[in-house]
DNA sequence: AATGAATGAGTTTTCATTCAT
DNA sequence: GATGAATGAAAACTCATTCAT
């Protein structure tokens, strides 16, 4: 399975992509069964190394979730919430545009799953919660926040309270991608993310609609 | 053992409300401590009985977990569901009164409970997860989906897309509830499911507002 | 394998004597191997239990050890050390008493076990060393101490360095037993505690005397 | 043989102190940390070296340790030995002059490092104790019971036990490492080694004063 | 019915040693 | 000679479950 064959090819080499090996391993494995049920053993036989490899690229197991975090956090740029953050005029198109964003994005189970991980070990790993949160939550929120803020503030939209409709926005994918991969629901159907984004989008920019007089 | 309560009936008596005293202490020590860091001795500990006695009323630990969400689930009346599923008219009253109900219930931490449990012990316990969406999920989605589709077949509210509809109505309170209970976002400001929901309806309201003509 | 043959004699039942039995066990493997290279699973077999019955009783594998400490630190009576610590007169009979009361002492090799023990882990596990230095030398060398200088002072006998002295009377049956233990001097002769403390005696005896005038 | 002396040998250079430099660097973690508690890896880095270079000059890790007693042992010379069995006439100027060399040596925790960690590991390295005891006591300890014999025989000093009076002449100086190194009594007092020495002669000379005709 | 002592499989982590390069 | 990635055999400890009493 390694390069040759050779009696006992007990020994590999490289290194190099290693770590990143090991947590492609995590992740299918953490997906199947959740992280706690996921032993170092079983990682480290996906990955194709032995368990103590494990410990040469990773302090100890919940190092790996860390890790898995932080390779999934890594792509989010700075740039981007704050964009949104500065946005000034209709905040409808923006948010229209951020939520086919999200949607595009979360329609791929690879960038679903660490999210659903660090959902489910929460409870026990506060600290990984805490790093999921202050790397993506008390990013985008408050950024989605500032945006219908400013909205209001404008008079582009209805006068609605920004941060609880940061929920309203947010809430059906969430919703929606728990009622999928967790509990299953429509999982003939497929997640169809876009079906649901357009529908959502269409609901709210009509009930953001400033109301006219009154 | 129980001693008091009703008279002790001829034959044995005590034993009757034990499984719900180890319901008990194991639903304040699953929201303490998670499901799986809850050793069944520490829920015996907490009942009041040994940990061998735990296995006179329940087969296994799961057998609790499954305990719980039977009880939880207990309440939810069919009739509830079928006055929604068969409501004629303008869906969005009822979908107001449906959501206050939700907040009213979910802005309860018992309640958040045994649903915030089984979020997190679903990958380990799929058969928790489907016994919880079949009596909860199965039961409520259909119903608000069918809500929406008779609102639109009657033309009473903007002709969306009803089952994506459905978690537009309800993917914002499970939002809240998860940055707030897991992830801890607002922690101090208290739940605040009142204002959340009165924000949501207003949304809502608008935005399933039927278009004119056109 | 157990004591009859029956089916599964899985269970046995007791406790009460389990933590001694375990103890006994502990002492004998790790007078044998060492308290580093003895595993709770050896601990377990040679007392009779399973591996995790021991920890039904001892918290940890240093438990065990804390154990043996205390056990055979418990019979030390604080009357001994404060009877000599006070005593009045020529010390050299007290002395050569207790000298005699060491030898038949540590004369065994069941009361030469632990401090033995606790001399090897003490880098290891310095709380343990600690309880035991706390237990037994903080006693009784500053008792020894003491009936020295006061034996000093009321010239009794030459004028020596009570603390440094201290060291001259026990010194010897530490080295003859770490000699003959640790180091398998002399094996075949025994241990002769008794030939080492009547010479040593007959020195220190001769060593201690009053200096004529001069 | 270290880095410089001698010009560099035509082939090779390098290596010939790296033997030196290991145990330098063992000898200094397990002085900090024990033998047991010391990795491979940490000799290697303090060596400045690989962790696989290590095997290139010990074949093992228990290798290390033989060689550090070698090394400590080397020193150790015949003569020195012999001068002592050797030696005639009244044995306590001799006794002295050994005490206090021993006392030189032994106050330099240099010197006293490889025989405590000998002491500590002898249980797990039997082989390791039998090398020093064949080094150093076997040699030292029969000296010093020959030049009492001798002195016994020659009328120079009391009838004592030979073997047994051996024990209280280098007794107590064992116990005061013990007691220090060990178990950290009087550590804030330092060592003290030489208050210790004298004493310990005064009662020694005067202990082994031959008897008065009688 | 009730107890709680006992089991033993399973988990994470460490580290001496090997060997391809 | 030298490296350091990789191995794999322990070992301590936990805990759901069993069952003699």
């Amino acid at each position: 399975m390694t390069s040759t064959d050779s009696p006992p090819p007990k020994f590999r080499r490289r290194a190099e992509a290693r770590p990143d090996e090991v947590l492609d391993a995590a992740l299918s494995l953490f997906m199947e069964q959740g992280f706690a049920r996921t032993s170092v053993e079983q990682v480290a036989r996906r990955a194709g190394i032995s368990k103590g490899a494990i410990y040469l690229y990773f302090e100890s197991k919940e190092a790996i979730l860390v890790g898995l975090v932080n390779r999934a956090i890594a792509p989010l740029s700075e740039v981007l919430f704050e964009n949104i953050a500065r946005f000034e005029g209709d905040p409808r198109p923006a948010l229209a545009q951020i939520l086919r964003l999200m949607g595009q994005v979360m329609g791929q189970q690879r960038n679903r799953a660490v999210p659903l991980i660090v959902l489910h070990e929460a409870p026990a790993a506060p600290n990984i919660a805490a790093l999921f949160r202050e790397a993506v939550l008390d990013r985008s929120i408050p950024a989605i926040s500032a945006l219908l803020a400013q909205g209001v503030a404008g008079g582009y939209i209805r006068s609605v309270d920004p941060e609880m409709t940061a929920r309203t926005v947010i809430g059906p994918i969430l919703a929606h991608i728990i009622l999928f991969d967790i509990f299953g629901i429509a999982k003939d159907d497929g997640l169809q993310m876009d079906r649901l984004i357009e529908n959502h989008i269409t609901i709210l920019m009509a009930g953001l609609e400033p109301q006219k007089e009154k």
